[in-house]
DNA sequence: GCCAACGTTGGC
DNA sequence: GCCAACGTTGGC
């Protein structure tokens, strides 16, 4: 079965099996502290259809809205072939659009804020797929969630280059959903362009201006507040 | 290829 | 629990 490697994070990936006292101790604390991000919660009682809002609090930057409604997501994945401990974590729109069903599983997530985000997905919402660490960073396409979390099996396999060694079968570690194609962006929308409409909005207020591509820049799953999203969009035609 | 930003590790 | 050293992400 092929594992198309892609997708960021993997910090934890750890093959040394030595020190798995004290990698369980901290990544616990890690869990724990990330544990806060999860009470981002769908609200229990109200919720319409197929898809739900979920509160966050605001991170203290936002300061003024205490809370902030996420519904949409952006989703990092590498378009352009580089090796990691040789093997080509390469992941791109056009290797998504040749998968079965043109979906796949979201593996290899390997830190926790981005697993919780994963985790907190709802089937049927819609996400951005971004192209990073490449020529031209942005986003090319939107997929949606087909699949809710599940148990990411990449973290038990010995051979998988995701592979931890700290995440017991009884208690699994890592998350992943699946996600399928659904339609390319109208436009290749770069990051450029996105980023001078932050940095805009950030000086006299607009959508953009909390945006966590920039306020979080390294989080390869990533929620987009309804207006964030249709921004963004809007920037298609 | 450089390196800023930032997450993790581990000594104290 | 602090924080310096270290490693990774990802734009440029």
């Amino acid at each position: 079965m092929p594992w198309p490697s892609r997708k960021r994070d993997k910090e934890a990936v750890a093959d040394k099996e030595e020190s798995d006292a004290k990698i369980a101790k901290t990544e616990e604390k890690a869990s724990d502290k990330q544990e806060e991000e999860k009470s981002a919660k769908p609200p229990a009682g109200k919720s319409t259809s197929g898809w739900k809002n979920w509160k966050k609090k605001a991170s203290e930057s936002g300061g003024e809205e205490s809370k902030i409604t996420y519904c949409h997501w952006l989703l990092k994945s590498e378009p352009e072939s580089r090796l990691e401990k040789g093997v080509d974590v390469k992941f791109s729109i056009d290797d998504l659009k040749a998968q079965p069903n043109q979906t796949t599983c979201w593996d290899g997530v390997r830190n926790y804020q981005a697993r919780n985000f994963l985790r907190s997905m709802k089937l049927g919402q819609q996400a951005f797929f971004y192209h990073s660490n490449c020529k031209e960073p942005g986003i090319v396409a939107i997929v949606k969630i087909v699949k809710e979390a599940y148990p990411d099996h990449t973290q038990f396999d010995k051979k998988h280059l995701y592979y931890d060694s700290t995440s017991k079968k009884e208690n699994p570690k890592w998350s992943m959903v699946d996600v399928q194609f659904v339609r390319m962006t109208k436009r290749f929308i770069p990051l450029s362009e996105i980023k001078v409409h932050h940095l805009e909005h950030k000086a006299k207020g607009g959508p953009l201006k909390n945006m966590m591509l920039f306020a979080k820049q390294r989080l390869s799953v990533q929620p987009l507040t309804q207006e964030e999203f249709d921004f963004v969009l809007s920037l298609e035609e």
